[in-house]
DNA sequence: CTCAAAATGAGTTGCGTACCTCAAAACACC
DNA sequence: GGTGTTTTGAGGTACGCAACTCATTTTGAG
C-alpha cells in the first residue's frame, strides 16, 4: 500500500568505508581530482552506485563557499518578450538570493554576430553559467565553444545554435510551433477556402524560417484549398509590417487565414483592423498586454505561446543543475508550445 | 548595461549585531520560539527587512538535519492519470534522494469519503506534508484541517475542497477548462450548426460539474447556433459511456460536436467511430496513450490537458516550500490548462 | 634493492544555520 | 528591597561536504 521511493541517506564516510578507501580519495574520485589509480576509480564508483548514492545538495552548496554568477544576455532595445523573461527573472529575487544566486543581465546586440561574439568572450571566466539568446553563426557558435571549454555552463534561450557545444537549450521546437499554428489556421477557417498570408521578422532568422517551414508543411498536407501567398518580410517593426500587409489585403480579397511569425503584432493588427478584415483568422505568436488584449477582442483567433516565464526558471534550473553536476529533468525543463485563445489566457 | 538582480549575502550574525541582540535571540524571533519581548520582535524584524535578509537555504536545510517525509494520497486502481504522475514522482528519484526527501505514495478509496478521511487521520504526526486528490465532503474536509492544526502542510491535488483550510490547491480551473473546451468546439464547428453531446463521469463530481458550467456558459454566450443536449453520465467507464452516446447519435443525426468531460474515452471513441460519425468534432481531456492515438487519428480533435508532470512536480516543490517557510513562486506553480492538438502533441 | 614518483590516508578547517543548555540580566509585583 | 518570572546572552555541538595540507604507503623504473 505504502511504497517509497527514496533510499536512506548515506554520507561519503559510508561510501568510504564501503570501498575500503579513505574519505579524501573518495572526494578525489567525486570531483575527478588527478592522482588516482583506475583501478581505484573504479571500486569508489562501484561503490556509489552500488549504494545509489547521491552527495546531500545542501551540504555540498554550503561547503564550497563562493556564491554563483549566471550571466543572461539578451538583446538590447524595447522587445516585450525578452522584457517579460527580465521580469520573471526579478521575481524570483528572493528564490535566488535564499540560493546565494547572483543573476546579471546582460543587454547587446545578439542580431550582430560580432558584437554578440565579443559579448560572449567578455564573459569569460568571471561566470560559473551564461544563458544566451543566440544567433546563428560561425562567430558566435566558436564564441560559445570558448565559453564550454573555459568550463562555463552554456544554455541557449528562445534560439538555439545546436551546431555549438552548447550544454542546452531553453525554448520551444519551432517546427511543431509553425506545424501548429498551420493546423489552427486551417480549422478554425474551416469550410472556407482562399488564401493565406504570412508575415515574418526575417525568413534569415533561424526561429522564423523554421515556423514558416513547419506552418507550409501542414497547409500542403492537410490544407489543399488554402493558398499560401509568399511570405511578407515586416523585420519586426510594426510600420512596416502594416503596409505590407495593407497592400496584400487590398490585392487579395480572398484572404481567409493570416500567420503572424514574429513581432510587429500591433502594425499586423492595424491593417486587418483598418481594412476592416475581421473575419480573416489570425494567429500570432506569444502572449503579450497587447496580444491579450487582442485576443479578447477577437480580432486574433490563437496566440501560440512559449511561457517567458518558465523560458527564465527553466534556464536558471538548468544552468544551476549543470553547475552542481546534477540530472536535468528533461521533462520538467522542456518548453511546451502552448495554445492561447480567448477562455484559456493565463 | 549589466544590472544585478540579488544583493549581497549577510548572515545571521550580521543581523544580530544590526539588530543589537544575540544571535539566540534571532533565532528564536525566527522560529517564533517564545520567551522575546515583542519590541525586541520587532528590533530583530526590521533589522533582517531593512537588509532584506534571505536565510541560507542549503545551511538550514543542513542544520535541521532531519529529512522530510512527504505522502501523496492518490487513488487506488487502474487510473492512467494518476499513473502518470506516479510514475513523474519516480523519475524525480534523484533529486528527491539529494535533497534527503522521502516521498510515500499511500492508495486508497477517493471516492469513499469517510474511507479517505481515515487514511488522511492515520497519516497524522509522521509527515511533514502530505498532497492529497480530495472529494469535496465535509468529512474530509475536517481531516484536512486536523492535519493542518496538526502542523502538517497539505495541498490538493487534481481536485480541490476550497472549504478547507488547505495551503494550496495544485491543479486546473476547471470552469476555465470547461470554457476552453466549449470554444474549442465552437470553432472547430464552423459554420455548421446542430446540436452538441456531453458526456460526463458524474455532474456529483466538483471538477466535473464546473467543466459542464464552463461548457455551457461559453456555448450559450457565443454559440447560439449549437445546441447543447442533456448530459450524459457515463460514470467514466467505457461501455455505460459507449451505449449511452450510441443511443444518443442514433435518436440524433445532427450532431456535430461531442465534449467528453471526464474518462471513459475508450467507449466515446468507439461509439463515434461504430456510428461512422467521424465528422463530429470531438474534444475531451488528458493526453493518455488512447487520447494520443485518437488525435493523430483525427477522430480526436483536440485534448485539454493538465499536465500530470507538472502537477506532481509542482506539488512536491509546494510542499517543501511550505515546509521551509520559502514564499511560492506562484506563476511556477500555477498549472495550466494546454490545449493539445495533433501538430503539438507532447 | 634503491629511490623518486605516484597514490593514499589522516586530519583540519569552515560554510550558515538549528537546536540546545545554562547563566546572567532585566523586569514585574508586592 | 526582595521575590519570582521573563527575557536575553554566551556558547557549544552538529549537520555533510569541499578543499586543503602533510605524512605515509605503495608502486614502478632503473
Amino acid at each position: 500500500m505504502a511504497e517509497t521511493l527514496t533510499a536512506t541517506a548515506l554520507t561519503l564516510k559510508d561510501i568510504a568505508r564501503e570501498a575500503g578507501v579513505s574519505l579524501a580519495t573518495v572526494d578525489r574520485v567525486l570531483h575527478n581530482r588527478p592522482g588516482v589509480r583506475p583501478d581505484t576509480v573504479r571500486r569508489v564508483k562501484e561503490a556509489i552506485a552500488r549504494n545509489s548514492f547521491q552527495p546531500h545538495v545542501a551540504a555540498a552548496e554550503l561547503a564550497r563557499g563562493r556564491a554563483r554568477r549566471f550571466a543572461f544576455v539578451m538583446p538590447s532595445g524595447p522587445n516585450p518578450f525578452m522584457q517579460q523573461i527580465e521580469a520573471y527573472l526579478g521575481e524570483m529575487a528572493a528564490w535566488l538570493s535564499a540560493r546565494r544566486l547572483h543573476v546579471e543581465m546582460i543587454a547587446t546586440d545578439v542580431f550582430d554576430a560580432p558584437v554578440l561574439a565579443s559579448s560572449l568572450e567578455a564573459l569569460s571566466g568571471g561566470y560559473d553559467g551564461v544563458a544566451v539568446v543566440a544567433l546563428d553563426h560561425p562567430i558566435v557558435r566558436a564564441a560559445i565553444n570558448d565559453l564550454v571549454d573555459a568550463g562555463t555552463k552554456v544554455v541557449t534561450l528562445v534560439s538555439d545554435v545546436p551546431s555549438s557545444r552548447r550544454h542546452h537549450y531553453v525554448g520551444i521546437d519551432n517546427i511543431a510551433a509553425g506545424r501548429t499554428a498551420g493546423a489552427l489556421v486551417g480549422r478554425l477557417v474551416g469550410q472556407r477556402s482562399g488564401k493565406v498570408a504570412i508575415v515574418a521578422g526575417s525568413q534569415g532568422l533561424r526561429d522564423h524560417a523554421e515556423r514558416i517551414f513547419g506552418f507550409n508543411q501542414v497547409m500542403t498536407a492537410e490544407f489543399p484549398d488554402l493558398d499560401v501567398l509568399p511570405v511578407l518580410e515586416g523585420r519586426d517593426e510594426d510600420d512596416r509590417s502594416e503596409q505590407l500587409l495593407t497592400r496584400l489585403l487590398g490585392e487579395h480579397a480572398d484572404i481567409v487565414g493570416l500567420y503572424n511569425v514574429g513581432a510587429g503584432t500591433q502594425g499586423v493588427a492595424k491593417a486587418l483592423s483598418d481594412a476592416g478584415r475581421h473575419d480573416v483568422v489570425f494567429v500570432g505568436h506569444d502572449v503579450t498586454a497587447l496580444t491579450r488584449r487582442l485576443l479578447l477582442q477577437g480580432l486574433m483567433d490563437a496566440a501560440i505561446s512559449q511561457n517567458p516565464g518558465h523560458e527564465a526558471r527553466a534556464a536558471v534550473r538548468v544552468l544551476l543543475a549543470l553547475a552542481r553536476g546534477e540530472p536535468i529533468l528533461s521533462e520538467q525543463e522542456k518548453i511546451r508550445i502552448d495554445i492561447v485563445m480567448r477562455d484559456n489566457l493565463p
